[in-house]
DNA sequence: CAAAGATGTTGATGTTGTCAACATTTTCAG
DNA sequence: CTGAAAATGTTGACAACATCAACATCTTTG
């Protein structure tokens, strides 16, 4: 059983470190998290946590990797709640995005900033970012079915729309989007020039 | 007078620093610059880059500051020898764009990575990417007077093209888009969608 | 030309990631 | 049920690192 009965066994050492790295990075960003510090946080040794992760960065990954999980928790009620493709739910799902990058700034830094998870490349944080994006890659295809955006390859178009919002949250995160613009207002530009750009037209062709 | 009588002197450690630190980066990213090792690369001590930068973030920043007046310098001229403001040469200035990234990687994501910048928050490195912005600015302004795209806050715009490229160049330098993906025709389509968002059309009012 | 300032060096310190050796608890075959 | 093996946790040690203080050397300038 998962049990309580001592305290040298911990119970679920490996899913409190991640949830707890998490809480840290929340708190003080990435680099607040040390082997020490979250071992302390969590009654353990420096070393306990490698019992459970090969290394730091393997902790990390899996942090970035349950970001990607969560967000895409986030943004699968849009998809599926919705009666039929259209615009407004393209819009809706691209504002969630972003707006979940501003509520988790360092998560989010963390999740896209290969700096930190260079090494050994553990497939899992690929996987959940690719998990992600095949979400969105089916969502563009309902799209395209209704006629509400082009026909062009539907990867090529989950590319972009993944550029144009995840380049929005990355700005505004990084700090070079500053503070005393109107966020809001600024994603909803976003959002509304890339649908523009994607949308299908009745008529009138570019000029 | 820049000398090189002795070798106790540097002459003009301050530049070489950065510069090699540049190096470093595109050779082996930004964790392999340690004070040591560029010490020892320009055959000085580990401790003389003190007396140039406050610490190794002051460093970095000089470094990713050098990095946006690179860029700047290379969309310069695609703005300067146009004659006339036209759609080509925004899709030219934001291909450019995301080129840089793709040719210097490690360079951009430190331009770009708060995490490793955080502290101090030096102004310099704000100054350079606002520098960059302003140019933006300034084209996106020139080509709504001449027509070419909608008339909205230029400011709002600008952000919105450089969340657009930025988007794409991070994703692809993260390794978010994998390489066996034609990289060259999502720039165009990513150029293109967000000019087809951004552009005036002759009629045909928006379904 | 000497004193002041700039620039560079060495030694020391505290933090960190990580490993090895050891301790305790849990699991499970017999 | 029992003891060995596996899982999990602990402590001590080490090397790399950023950074500081004290000291050395060169450059500039009154």
């Amino acid at each position: 059983m998962t049990s309580q009965t001592n305290t040298y066994h911990h119970g679920d050492l490996r899913a409190a470190l991640i949830t707890e790295a998490a809480n840290m990075i929340a708190e003080d960003g990435t680099g607040s998290v040390t082997m020490r510090a979250i071992g302390d946080r969590l009654g353990v040794s420096r070393a306990a946590p490698y019992r459970h992760f090969r290394n730091k960065t393997a902790l990390l990954v899996a942090v970035a990797a349950a970001g990607f999980s969560r967000l895409r928790d986030r943004l699968q009620p849009i998809d599926a709640n919705a009666q039929q493709p259209n615009i407004e739910r393209l819009r809706h799902m691209g504002e969630e995005y972003v707006r979940f990058a501003l509520e988790n700034p360092a998560h989010y830094r963390l999740m896209y900033g290969r700096e930190a998870l260079m090494r050994d490349d553990v497939p899992e944080l690929r996987e959940a970012a690719i998990a992600l994006f095949e979400q969105l890659v089916a969502v563009v295809k309902a799209h395209q079915r209704n006629g509400v955006i082009k026909r062009q390859d539907p990867r090529m178009q989950a590319y972009v729309a993944w550029s144009a919002v995840h380049g929005l949250a990355s700005l505004v995160v990084e700090g070079h989007i500053l503070a005393y613009d109107d966020v809001d207002e600024l994603i909803r530009q976003t959002t509304g020039t890339l649908l523009d750009g994607m949308r299908v037209r009745r008529r009138g062709p570019v000029v």
